[in-house]
DNA sequence: ATCCCGAGGG
DNA sequence: CCCTCTGGAT
C-alpha cells in the first residue's frame, strides 16, 4: 500500500513497475479466442461482447465453416447467423452488427477487414475497443491501449488515471507506459483486472501490485 | 442474484 | 448520461 501518485513523473515510474511485475506474473498471456485471419479475429470479438471467450470459441468453428470470410457472411439470412451464435447472448444484436459489418467490409473495402481506425470503428458493431484489439492482434499495430472496464477500474486504482470516459482515459494512460507493447500491456492489464483486481471483492491477498497499490486492502 | 475483455441509441 | 440487448456460469 502507497500513496497516490501526483506528478507524472511519479505515475510514469508506477505504470513501469505495474508493466515489469505483470510481464514476469503472466509470461503467457495472450488473446483467449480462436482466430485464424483478421476476419475471424473481429467476428469473435464482436461476439465476445458480454460473453466468456471460451463460449465464444464453442460457436466460432460451426460459424467460420459455413461463413469462411466477409463475402460469404455478408449473404447469411439473419435467422442462420442468430441460431448459430445464439448461446453468445445479446444474438439478435450481434447477428445485426456482423452482417452490417460483413456488407460494408464487402461494399467499401473489397472483401477485406480494413487496417485503420478510423475505417474499423466505421464498421457496424465495431467501437474503439473491438478496433483495438484487431489493431494489436491482427495487423501487428501499436496504436494505443484498449480501454474496457477492467482497464479503466485497475488504473483508476493506482490513481493513474481520473477520467470515466474510455477515450479519456486512454489518453491519460499512454504517456505513462513506454510507447511498444502497448497490445501486450492490454491484455496484461485487462488479464490481471479480471483475475485479481476484480470489480466486487478484489483479491489484494496474494496480488503482485498489492505493495504499490494505493487501494489495496493490505 | 450478479457478473461477463461492448456498442448503439435515446 | 442513461438505457437496452441476452444466455450462461458461478
Amino acid at each position: 500500500m502507497t500513496a497516490r501518485p501526483r506528478s507524472l513523473a511519479a505515475k510514469r515510474t508506477l505504470a513501469a513497475e505495474i508493466e515489469t511485475r505483470l510481464r514476469r506474473e503472466y509470461p503467457t498471456a495472450h488473446c483467449e479466442l480462436d482466430f485464424r485471419t483478421p476476419y475471424e479475429l473481429l467476428v469473435a470479438t464482436i461476439l465476445s461482447a458480454q460473453c466468456t471467450d471460451k463460449r465464444v470459441n464453442m460457436v466460432t468453428p460451426a460459424l467460420f465453416a459455413k461463413w469462411p470470410d466477409a463475402r460469404a457472411l455478408a449473404r447469411a439470412t439473419p435467422s442462420a447467423l442468430e441460431k448459430v451464435i445464439q448461446s453468445t447472448g445479446f444474438f439478435r444484436a450481434k447477428a445485426k452488427s456482423l452482417l452490417g459489418m460483413a456488407r460494408v467490409v464487402v461494399e467499401e473495402h473489397g472483401g477485406e477487414i480494413p487496417t485503420t481506425m478510423e475505417a474499423l470503428v466505421a464498421l457496424p458493431g465495431v467501437g474503439r475497443k473491438t478496433a483495438n484489439v484487431l489493431l494489436g492482434n491482427a495487423f501487428g499495430r501499436n496504436e494505443g491501449i484498449v480501454v474496457d472496464t477492467h482497464v479503466a477500474r485497475l488504473s483508476a486504482r493506482f490513481g493513474l488515471t481520473r477520467a470515466t470516459d474510455a477515450v479519456k482515459i486512454e489518453a491519460e494512460l499512454m504517456p505513462l507506459f513506454a510507447r511498444d507493447g502497448w497490445a501486450l500491456l492490454s491484455h496484461l492489464l485487462i488479464w490481471h483486472g479480471r483475475r485479481a483486481c476484480t470489480a466486487r471483492a478484489p483479491k489484494c491477498e496474494g496480488c503482485v501490485l498489492a505493495d504499490i497499490c494505493p487501494s489495496s486492502s493490505i
